[in-house]
Parts: C-alpha cells; structure tokens; sequence
DNA sequence: CTTGACTTTGAAGTTGACTCCAAGGTTTAT
DNA sequence: ATAAACCTTGGAGTCAACTTCAAAGTCAAG
C-alpha cells in the first residue's frame, strides 16, 4: 500500500493533484489508515497513468470520469463505451492531422529560415504560418 | 474595412472574443470610425485564422502573442523565432506521437467491440485503455 | 523523545481563455 | 423616424485543473 506521497512521486504528480482527483471522483484510495492517511494500491499508480495519458490525448477530467465509472457500472452495456470511443477517435484523428500540417510547416520553415541571420521582418516563419489550412478548432 | 461583427463571422469566432484578443494584444484593430466603431482590415481574417490554427496545434495565447511581436519588432533576430520553432516543433511531435499511440489503441478497440453486446465488466476498450504505454505528459 | 518529514481538512486563490452583462451610443432598413 | 440590429466600455462571472494556505495531527530516524 502506497501513502499519497509515494504515489505522487510514482506518478509524476503533486498530492494536491490526487486529492483533487479524488473529489473529483477519478481516484479513490483503497483504504484509510487509522488516523486517516489515504492508501492506495498498485493498481492507483496504474490509473494515474491512465490519467496522464487521456488527458495527454485530450480528454478532459469529466470525460475520463465517464470512462472510469462506466466500468463499474454492470447495468451499462459495452455499445455506451463504444459510441464514446468512436467519437473520441473522431476527434484525435482530426486534431492529429492539424498538428501534422503545422508540423510540416515548421519543419520547413526550421529549414528554410537555417542560416538564422535575416531580420524578422523577412522571416519566412512567420510569414508562412498565417498560410496554414486547418479546421481552425480548437484543443479541447 | 470589416466591423467586429463581420469579422467575427467571418473568422466563426465571438465579438467578444475578439476584443479580448485586443485586450491581449493579439489583434489590434487597423482604425476606428470616429464613433469608435472597430474597423479591422482583411488580414485581420489571416491573422485569426493563424490564432485559432496555431490554438489547436497547442500553443498558448501567450506564445502566439510572442510570436507576432516578434515580427514587429524589426530589431529582433530571426533566430529568435527559429529557436522558438524548434522547440514547439519537438512538443508537437512528443504530442502527436502520444496521440497517435492513443488512436491505435481506440481504432483496435472499437473492432474489438464491434458487436457491442458485451458488458462493461468485460469491455476490452476499458481494459486497454489502462495498457497504454505514453510519456505521460499533459496537453498544454 | 524530539525533530523533521509527512499527512489531514477545508477553503481560497490562480491561470487561461474566454463569456455575459448593463447601460448606453450608432447604423440601417423600412 | 423609429425599430432592429449593431457597436461601445468596464467589470464581473465561468470553467477546468489545479495550487496554495492555515492549522493541526502522525510517523520515522537518530
């Protein structure tokens, strides 16, 4: 069993951070000990993971909540998590094509713009930028 | 000449959000009427374009200031901006390598679950979804 | 057995990027 | 010439995802 501070430094992350997952009800700890220190098993540091990584994919903390709580409601049917992931996947797949075309850009614009020594009102960096197509929608 | 409100439509964006950009120094208007009627020109519609697109690749408004300043500022270097670039160019591709990893995962998974028929307890998407291997990192 | 590192709670503060509102002044269409 | 649709400012409110704080209790090392 882990206290909240051995699972912080495990995953990378503040204690404050924990607890505020788990008012928010993403995190709750395995058990408490007598005098209330928060215990978590290995599984927690899983989880944060997890965290880490559907918010690194764009998924708010309340959509991952979603997720999380869908597995444990047995009432719920796969179709319900399907439909989300599909929609999810919609969405990654759109917001990846535009990181690739400005990807793109500034590779060539790191290249071009190589010797470093024109003044920034010639850059072709900037110049180049305003030029990017994209769906123009943001992040979240 | 476009007043806030064609602008605004023009660039799917709110009247409000623009003059917050103002207020930011993001998008200063080309002149005022003398009633003091905000009159933007056409590249006003380049440059939130660029914002917006720039926006969903992940950089900040803050950044996004800095780089259009940059090329205000005639004494700047284009150095500047390159080793800028460079160094949202490795971010982006941290973050779109992150995200395609995720795409994998839900692409296989929505096959996975294809009939949609079994229950949550046994919903591989769940399951899968805690396997994933990433850097971890958060979006911004 | 004390010192220092750790933990608790609840509440308030922060940041980014807006959004909403009130109370007006201006333009345009009919 | 008047109603509808637009614009102005300043300031407050919102939301997500935390962070910071205060005041106090707990645990581990020497």
């Amino acid at each position: 069993m882990l206290t909240i501070g051995k699972l912080a430094r495990a995953g990378a992350i503040s204690t404050d951070a924990l607890r505020y997952y788990e008012r928010e009800g993403l995190l709750v700890p395995a058990s408490k000990t007598g005098s209330g220190y928060r215990l978590y098993g290995e599984d927690a540091v899983r989880r944060v993971r997890f965290i880490q990584h559907a918010q690194a994919c764009g998924f708010t903390l309340a959509e991952i909540r979603e997720l999380l709580h869908l597995r444990q409601s047995n009432s719920a049917c796969c179709n319900d998590v399907r439909s989300r992931t599909i929609e999810k996947k919609l969405q990654l797949a759109a917001k990846i094509r535009s990181m690739q075309a400005m990807s793109t850009v500034l590779d060539q614009l790191i290249n071009e713009c190589a010797d470093g020594t024109q003044p920034v009102d010639d850059c072709p960096i900037l110049a180049a930028l305003e030029r990017i197509e994209g769906d123009g929608g943001r992040m979240s």
